[in-house]
DNA sequence: ATGAAAGCGCTAACAC
DNA sequence: GTGTTAGCGCTTTCAT
């Protein structure tokens, strides 16, 4: 653990200014050649390396953002972080990752922390569709902010997957399978997704006809959930062969919900999932879902933050799903006999 | 976005020296407890709150300790940020987390933004127990550092589960369930909890005796590789009924890929993963896996890190893993005709 | 092209 | 207990 070398020791060391030393880490002033070269040298014998506090003290910039995410264990969050990273370091900035663990007082907590480290820009996916919006409206005034994925105020910009699209490719590719007795197991609404999810279930139910847009049911974003839902499901609504579900957690359990008491996935019920994590693939049978287009989202939202428009009303990017159809939805009654 | 005001316009709000605002916040210099009001009811009025970067530049600190793992979509590290996270805002720092995507180059990367942001501390689970050296030895002599879970060195701490003992958890519980031809499932070793636990594999066979040390397959930590190797099992070893696996979704892999090749798990075949995620439940069958003990990890290393022992030698914390039963091992031969 | 010096917002001697 | 002031390490006018 040593000193570090400032600005000023490697002046002297070439004999120079620090305002000479300073123009050539910044790179943006013209500077002698010959200067340059005494400079690095000097830097390189001191191993140098600019403060970056002190140089974000006096440039009032950090070039780095946050993100908050509202539960980093849970499956989708870790990928879509990944996901903005990357594009962040792209963009020269770097990445704060603060996790609010569902809790909209860490949440605000974790806001505040990042303002006062002077984060040039914050990228939120609010844990709570309403509590969160103070933290979120909070924040704005200080720094811009873009909401990624979930939102808790139309005041700031929004990069969102397509909830509509989501919900009609799974319905549509359940129909084409053959099924016409559709459930929907959801989460109970703290997260806009969760009840973008539902709203638009319904409405893509009330166009099919029939009974589908009042067979829900809302619990957590959960496997233990989707388990318990199997079980309401069968012993309700035996008439079910789709169900879809708001999340892979969820579905994953209803799986397993409905193979444990005796329904054989997809034969007799198909299902579907939302977001494409690993548990898709890792279950049996592997689960259909509608992945959200992470790398985009991340682009988009990178994008706002980044890019500085006049414009300063609030938009919203709503980008467009992908069905990735596995093992759990190839219902397909008419082959069911062979 | 608006101006934010500065400890000077604090103290001409309140009639007062910057020096008594400072007090006021900083509470670490005793205050009239008129000042105390006056400050306080300044501030609120112009809204004021400390920026923590002018503070840091002056304090040399910044209260913050950085975190860097191999890779936050792997199913072990948000868990164990997430104790982390909790530890270290407990003893009053907050946590910058940053994924090295299992790269040494970004990892190191990672390392220097960290450092030139001037955390406190730096907490890393290095990606590569040989090429990671380089970062984590540079890193130490600028910042106090801690390796958890995973080592490059042994000139810095290391807080770390007991591969020894996580080895022999799973072996003895297998043996008393009745097995007796071992396998071990593992990954070619870039992290050190792999190495550690195949030697640890190999140690304890030599002591149980048998060709159990000679059952050794190494690939990644994935559920992939161990389909993949549950296929090798099958070819080459017809008398093995018990699978260590050095990670839960090697050993996920393993149980489907035995599944899938008709052998039955666990009467026929019993495995065991490591780590104890969120794939042991949801598998089918259930899988038994030995716990890292997160919790204690993150107390002991943010205890390392943040508190100053005069004594500055490296320690080695190696903490017991705890054995959890879940179906994948109830092997049980003498039961099996029942 | 280069240097001198005034900040950026805060803390910590040091005086009173 | 309170105020004055010199830094923390950097950038940036403003002269030269």
């Amino acid at each position: 653990v040593r000193a570090r070398s400032t600005i000023r020791d490697v002046a002297r060391e070439a004999g120079l200014s620090v305002a000479s030393v300073s123009r050539v880490f910044s790179g943006n002033r013209p500077v002698g050649t010959d200067v340059a070269r005494r400079v690095r040298a000097a830097a390189a014998k001191l191993d140098y390396r600019p403060d970056y506090l002190a140089r974000s003290l006096s440039l009032r910039s950090t070039t780095s953002v946050g993100l908050v995410v509202p539960d980093i264990g849970s499956p989708f969050f870790p990928a879509l972080a990944q996901a903005i990273e990357g594009r962040l370091r792209g963009a020269g900035f770097s990445m704060l990752l603060m996790d609010a663990q569902n809790d909209p007082e860490l949440e605000f907590e974790a806001v505040r922390e990042l303002i006062a480290r002077k984060v040039d820009g914050l990228l939120i996916s609010p844990c709570h569709e309403r509590i969160s919006r103070g933290a979120v409206e909070w924040a704005m005034e200080r720094v811009p902010v873009v909401q990624v994925d979930r939102y808790a105020t139309s005041r700031a910009h929004r990069v969102i997957s397509d909830a509509t699209r989501t919900i009609r490719l799974a319905a549509d590719h359940l129909v084409e399978q053959g099924c016409g007795g559709f459930a929907f197991v959801g989460a109970s609404g703290t997260a806009s997704p969760a009840r973008d999810r539902k709203r638009a279930y319904v409405a893509r139910m009330r166009q099919y006809g029939g009974a589908g847009h009042t067979r829900i049911l809302e619990g957590a974003f959960t496997a233990d959930w989707g388990y318990e839902a199997a079980d309401l499901i069968q012993t309700r609504w035996a008439t079910v062969d789709a169900v879809i579900c708001a999340n892979d957690l969820i579905a994953l359990g209803v799986v397993q919900g409905l193979t444990d008491r005796g329904r054989i996935v997809p034969e007799q019920v198909a299902v579907t999932g939302c977001d494409d994590t690993f548990f898709t693939t890792v279950s049996r049978p592997t689960i259909t879902s509608v992945a959200q287009p992470v790398v985009q989202m991340a682009e988009h939202a990178v994008g706002l933050l980044v890019t500085p428009t006049g414009d300063s009303r609030p938009r919203t990017v709503r980008l467009p799903p992908a069905l990735r159809v596995r093992e759990s939805s190839r219902h397909n009654p008419g082959h069911r006999s062979a």
